[in-house]
DNA sequence: TATTTCGTGCAACAAATGTTTCATGGCCGA
DNA sequence: TCGGCCATGAAACATTTGTTGCACGAAATA
């Protein structure tokens, strides 16, 4: 058995969650879900608004290892302390080897990315996103690891607009999509180095077709960039780490869907707003309890 | 009759200090210093930190124009409260209009996202990775919009460990995949708010067959977190926008494969060096030009 | 079916909580 | 110096806290 990572409190108490009683379960993502309240208000307070017996917190804190419901809560309080939260400001990192070399790895590549973001540049993402608003359909190609992007992007695009946004290759080969592209519609291609046949392909056959092209890319000398009437670009190689990050794409793709649905306005408000009661009916998702 | 407005009870604390008796201003000072501690601990507790009477702490609430301690301490509790991320829901909030507004959606959007990575605690990735570099197999499952996320971490762990990661539902019904799982083997599930039953179903089947299970999630409170050894926690609703952000989930993602990766030493370059050399091969990519 | 185990709510318990009262001691104005 | 006032600490107060013993009922076991 590989033991359990007991930094928290609350973590022992998800591990040993699905392993207990059904009243003792609910009581225990009560206590997950308001440990802000756990800490502070008394366990008779707690059980009255879970709807719970007060008993019930005891024997919860008890059945994952604590004497009590008083060294429980002893426990979410420390864990809580202000003090020890967020000690990212300074950057007073010690960069000893051993088990906290990974720790500051991933804390580089946080960093190194929060950092890229801000230098997106904003203005072309407008500009695209009023391209995509105008256009009658939209396409979207990407392949490798940038494939990800694109169905994020393809996902978000058809929640307000279902019918005039697909992927490049999913309903056959990728020639067969090539040959549709036509003028007044949008291509949005993504991709960094190394660049891949496929991308350039399709941002080619975009560009010969008179669609707009849309080239989501890590540099303005992108072959996909070639002929695009847009260009966003990312920093893909700014974070440390064995492969380009992606973070920066997926940021783009984003606030791309976000302002074309903003564009969309009302109609797409109501696109959106069907979309949802369509999948809450379907029971797609697990229903907030009360 | 009329209290003046208390904008915060530390700051009426702090005005009313001077005019109070020695004894109350000391009580005062503390509770000013240690307010994290005033909301937790006891008044017995605190008086006996700071060296002083019980019922100075009192006497101080009843000064300051609270009824007692317990009305001071509750409106330091609230004042204190973490702000609650609020439910999306498709709450498009209303914009100014004009030509640049759509500019600074992205730019505020960006910023809030590229804020939000640095609070992503790094800690629990390492501690993931680990688990994964350990995991006999890797299982990767994700749905709707966190299929992208999924889709992201597949393919990048599966470059240097091609024949031990695979998407949960690739092959088949999702069914025949969670009975597959076995200890030793790690499944990881992305999943925000609202949560799919199927990936909830996923993290329970995990949980159950023993296997580690790891869950990238936008709360501990989670249903997929719920037994989960791993808990990877990133902000979904801290950027404007119609759809909460995938930024952090991404990001997130990258860094447990770099890590996994960082563990697997020179094996996993080899594996990488392999992997690329044979898409080179195969002309996947296209060549650099001088 | 009979028996046992286990989960659960209720109620009583001792301990701890916040508050109040009271006695003490210092301070300032007659 | 006296007498009133107030700040202050200790102890007693009623209340609330967390805990535990007990009984009932459901589910598992024989």
């Amino acid at each position: 058995m590989a033991e359990p990572a007991k930094s928290s409190p609350l973590s022992e108490l998800r591990i040993a969650l699905p392993s207990l009683p059904m009243r003792l379960q609910e009581v225990g993502r009560f206590v997950a879900a308001n440990d802000y309240d756990a800490t502070t208000r008394s366990m008779r307070d707690l059980a009255a608004e879970a709807g719970a017996d007060p008993a019930a917190f005891t024997r919860l804190a008890k059945a994952i290892g604590y004497s009590g419901w008083d060294e429980l809560r002893a426990a979410l309080t420390e864990a809580r302390r202000p003090s020890q939260t967020s000690p990212f400001s300074g950057r007073a990192r010690s960069r000893r080897p051993g088990p906290n070399a990974d720790v500051a790895l991933v804390t580089d590549k946080l960093e190194a990315e929060a950092a890229g973001l801000p230098r997106i540049p904003a203005q072309p993402i407008a500009e695209a996103a009023r391209s995509l608003h105008e256009a009658k359909r939209i396409w979207i190609a990407g392949y490798r690891s940038c494939r990800s992007v694109a169905e994020l992007l393809n996902y978000e695009l058809r929640l307000f607009r279902p019918e005039q946004v697909q992927l490049v290759g999913v309903s056959g080969p990728d020639d067969l999509d090539l040959g549709a592209f036509r003028p007044g519609e949008a291509v949005i291609v993504i991709g960094f180095l190394p660049y891949t046949h496929a991308s350039v392909r399709v941002a080619q056959a975009a560009h010969h077709s008179g669609a707009t092209l849309i080239a989501i890319a890590d540099s303005l000398s992108a072959p996909m960039a070639e002929g695009a009437d847009h260009v966003l670009l990312f920093e893909a190689a700014s974070s440390p780490g064995f492969f380009p990050s992606l973070t920066g794409a997926i940021a783009i793709a984003q606030s791309l869907a976000a302002v074309t649905f903003s564009l969309g306005g009302a109609a797409a408000k109501k696109r959106l707003e069907t979309t949802e009661a369509r999948l809450t009916a379907a029971s797609i998702y697990v229903s907030e309890k009360g």
